[in-house]
DNA sequence: AATGTTAACGTTACCGGTAACGCTAACAGA
DNA sequence: TCTGTTAGCGTTACCGGTAACGTTAACATT
């Protein structure tokens, strides 16, 4: 291979002009049938390939999204990523993948990198970030949408999108169907102290608590690492310091199964001993037995939906382009019958 | 905003040259330390982001890597673009992630628009396409590694790089845990008709039977979807078909966990009535009830070698860089004691 | 006939960087 | 004193496209 064939080599071997075969690759008016025929031929006959490089430089769009989320090889972002795609290649716009790894300064020099790259726009997800570097951050980006975060102080008027997920309402429902099966001490494994889902989730079942009358119930509710192991370690703890407790609500489904291994090593039966409730509904959840009584959260679809939003807000909506919350759905199965 | 702020703005403000600039961007030498040092306070206080745009259009290469699977929401894959991913960023590389969603015709797109990008190199994992079109795909690209697949006819010495798991090493110990066991019996579900691992386990277990004297297994093969779903169908028919049979090594983990499913229906209890052997040890595999006796492969290994490797052969390594196997191992849990 | 109009194409000036030189002053060595 | 070397910096020509204009010939209009 001598050399790359670039737009002037099917232009000479066309015999016509740069703008020509410009015209013809972007389906412009103002060819001929018959040129535009030729000239395809040409291009076909010589393999060429268009460079984005050359074209992003002149019309400062790159059509690529930079998504960033804390760990593809979570199930849960790794949906969010599938829908966010989906949506994104429809549009033709390619998607740049950055991990975080958890990680906040990695967070900090990917989305540097993004802007390196001049991405059309970020797609965020679970930023950990402080709300100042998130701030700066997006506003250095020409669009931006966050998934499950949001700024509390929105100065600058629709300047970030914000798709998330009703974490109140999900706790609320999850917690209100523990109550409505007659349990009162109902524990809480909280999940990390920084997530914001987790707040909303805590915000929800402590509504349903006090709305049922229940007090004194913050005792029974523990932090604790959104992993499996990390459910099995709190719950054991909690189990033997509160053993009246005949419920768990927990942050997420992989809390839920190790509380599922916890109880089983307490000797503790479930759901007749203990039941429990998770969030998420991922696939592993109606696998295990028993099965997870847990909050559906379609996670396609917050990848999908804010994908559609950040295309939107790069097309220039700015109205009616700020914020969507969606819904949770119980989904009721052996563990909290 | 009124105009992203470019080198030439730095290069004023600075009192000093383009190249200067560039040269303390890119720490070379020929600046002297206050020069360089006052350059990046300029740089600093006007926010400027150098454009990886204008910088790959005159030095021909981007930084980015291609990085090709059919799904991201399939935990196997995930975990592989996470090794791959922190592969690359420890590089300085930047991955553009691009699903197929199974869809060879999209896969072909996908690889077009990475040309199109100008991408260093691609990393094509468990490609769907025809022999043909692959290496026409990847002799168009400067540099190509493959996963989980690999070119019959390599015509063009060391044209491509290939990282694949032992197929048949790992079906052959996967079987010959189950002869050891002293089972005859031993059923097979395939997967896909298509698929490169599914034919190299199939060859372990062929070798395995064929060795300890069992012959006429062929009919115990049955090709099944790569799924839950799939594997219980498949479990299903075989087990009514030859209720002889007490044992069932699967094509992968899912499919072991349809088996499951399927024996729970059929009343055949595990071990003790059929043991069952799956493939891959996903994090599922451990939780399950009976916990799955399976062949670990480590995917984010397999990305990270393959990352490796894509990277060594866009720096010109050409000997040595060709084909990696990897080894799996067998993990006995309850399902096959 | 002179003057629009329009379809179909070509010219040119960038986009924002870097490679490859060129230049200059200061200092060393002959 | 003259030449060579080197540190430190600047000039210029691209990289491969596209936007914004020109241009031209054919035809319609007045």
């Amino acid at each position: 291979m001598t050399h790359r064939v670039r737009m002037a080599d099917v232009a000479r071997e066309a015999g016509v002009s740069l703008m020509t075969v410009s015209r013809v690759l972007n389906n412009k008016d103002d060819v001929s049938a018959e040129t535009r025929q030729h000239v395809q031929n040409i291009i076909k006959q010589l393999g060429y390939r268009p460079s984005d490089i050359a074209r992003g430089l002149v019309t400062r769009r790159t059509g690529a999204i930079g998504l960033v989320v804390p760990d593809v090889s979570n199930p849960y972002f790794s949906e969010v990523v599938r829908g966010a795609e989906h949506v994104a290649y429809a549009q033709n716009y390619s998607v740049l993948l950055c991990n975080t790894e958890e990680d906040p300064r990695r967070e900090l020099a990917v989305l540097q990198s993004l802007e390196e790259k001049r991405v059309d726009g970020i797609l965020l997800c679970s930023s950990r970030l402080s709300e100042e570097e998130l701030e700066e951050a997006i506003s250095r980006h020409p669009a931006a949408v966050l998934v499950n975060r949001r700024l509390e102080f929105a100065d600058e008027q629709g300047s970030v999108g914000v798709v998330t997920l009703d974490d109140v309402a999900g706790g609320q429902m999850a917690t209100q169907h523990l109550l409505d099966s007659g349990h009162r001490m109902i524990g809480f494994l909280a999940g990390p102290p920084t997530s914001h889902s987790g707040h909303g989730r805590m915000e929800g079942y402590s509504i349903a608590m006090t709305a049922t009358g229940v007090t004194s119930f913050s005792r029974w509710i523990k932090p604790c690492a959104p992993t499996v192991e990390g459910g099995r370690a709190s719950a054991r703890e909690l189990l033997s310091t509160y053993p009246e407790l005949t419920a768990l609500f927990c942050f997420n489904d992989l809390v839920a199964i190790g509380a599922l291994q916890a109880c089983g090593e307490l000797g503790r039966a479930i759901p007749d001993d203990i039941a429990i409730v998770g969030f998420d509904d991922i696939p592993l959840a109606a696998l295990v037995t028993p099965a997870l009584t847990t909050c559906r959260t379609s996670r396609h679809e917050l990848g999908t939906r804010a994908m559609e939003l950040l295309l939107k807000r790069i097309s220039g909506c700015t109205e009616a382009c700020q914020e969507i919350v969606l819904p949770t759905e119980l989904i009721v199965r052996d563990s909290a019958p």
